[in-house]
DNA sequence: AAATCGGGCAACCGCTCAGCG
DNA sequence: GCGCTGAGCGGTTGCCCGATT
């Protein structure tokens, strides 16, 4: 299976000179994994179990450092591996253990079933600027991250440290059960993928709102002819919304004031 | 049709930690 | 206690490709 060739999009020779290039280290490779090396390190795995990668390359004649393979099979030769994008309880889980957790992204790989820390940090980071590009905060508007503000990658200092590992330091009060639904409203018409579906996790059973899922953006190319991506603002959760000039005051519950944290999570177009 | 932009993703790098002699 | 080595983690880079201009 698989291979980087497996993912269709076979990397450039750019930076992955086949051979160290820099001459650093002679003999190992760079760059994406064909097929056969994939063959050789599922083999490796099959026969001598996960670890002492290095010995890989040692055993195997596999031009790959141990990190690399490590990498190559956490990442897509594993079993039970999920691919594809993120389902809704996925996307949720997510940002409700970042708020509390921050980049920890193995720890929050190993709540998610199948989904590897690369994964969810390419998902966060994507996110992340989206948000920043709309200049939306990062979380709904009833979670609060717990002190350690996200910080995506570069700009903000990392999370006061949990310290390593099995630190796993006691539970974080949990948050309240999501509640950054919109109380259900029949003008809101939820969207259907190809018009966007996600639910954001949320109880089917609740009537309302679908929220894009991979918060696929709702761009114009949604509507063509009928929307310019200006018409649209991003919510908290980087889902483009309608960008309504108005105070939507039907779906506010009373005494709510509209922010785009609370508003922005009304990610039903007004039809 | 061509150029540009941005999203998505794979993979590398550097640092830290844990285990061991 | 110290140094070495392997493993793991988080951050960053760079390519591909589709969308937009």
């Amino acid at each position: 299976m698989v291979a980087s060739a497996g993912s269709g999009k076979s990397r450039g020779s750019g930076r992955d000179s086949d051979e160290g290039s820099d001459g650093r280290e002679q003999g190992v490779k760079k760059g994406p994994w064909t097929a056969a090396e994939d063959a050789v390190l599922v083999e490796y795995v099959r026969n001598h179990g996960e670890g002492n990668w290095n010995a890989v390359q040692r055993n195997c004649g596999l031009k790959r450092c141990g990190k690399s393979c490590r990498l190559r099979w956490a990442n897509h030769l594993r079993p039970n591996l999920k691919k594809g994008g993120f389902s809704p309880e996925e996307e949720r889980l997510i940002i409700e253990l970042h708020a509390k957790i921050g980049n920890k992204w193995a720890r929050m790989a190993s709540q998610l079933p199948g989904r590897t820390d690369n994964e969810i940090k390419n998902y966060w980071n994507t996110r992340v600027k989206r948000l920043q590009r709309a200049n939306l905060p990062m979380y709904p508007n009833d979670i609060n991250p717990q002190q350690q503000q996200t910080h995506p990658n570069t700009s903000t200092p990392p999370p006061p440290s949990l310290s390593s590992s099995s630190k796993f330091s006691p539970p974080l009060p949990l948050f309240r059960p999501f509640n950054f639904l919109p109380n259900p409203n029949p003008q809101f018409k939820p969207l259907h993928h190809n018009q966007i579906n996600t639910n954001f996790g949320l109880p089917l059973t609740s009537p309302v709102l679908s929220f894009s899922s991979s918060l696929m953006p709702l761009t114009s190319s949604a509507f063509p002819n009928q929307f310019k991506s200006s018409d649209f603002d991003m919510n908290p959760l980087g889902v483009l919304v309608p960008r309504v000039k108005t105070e939507l005051p039907s779906i506010q519950s009373p005494g709510d004031s509209v922010t785009p944290a609370s508003s922005g999570l009304f990610v039903g177009v007004i039809w």
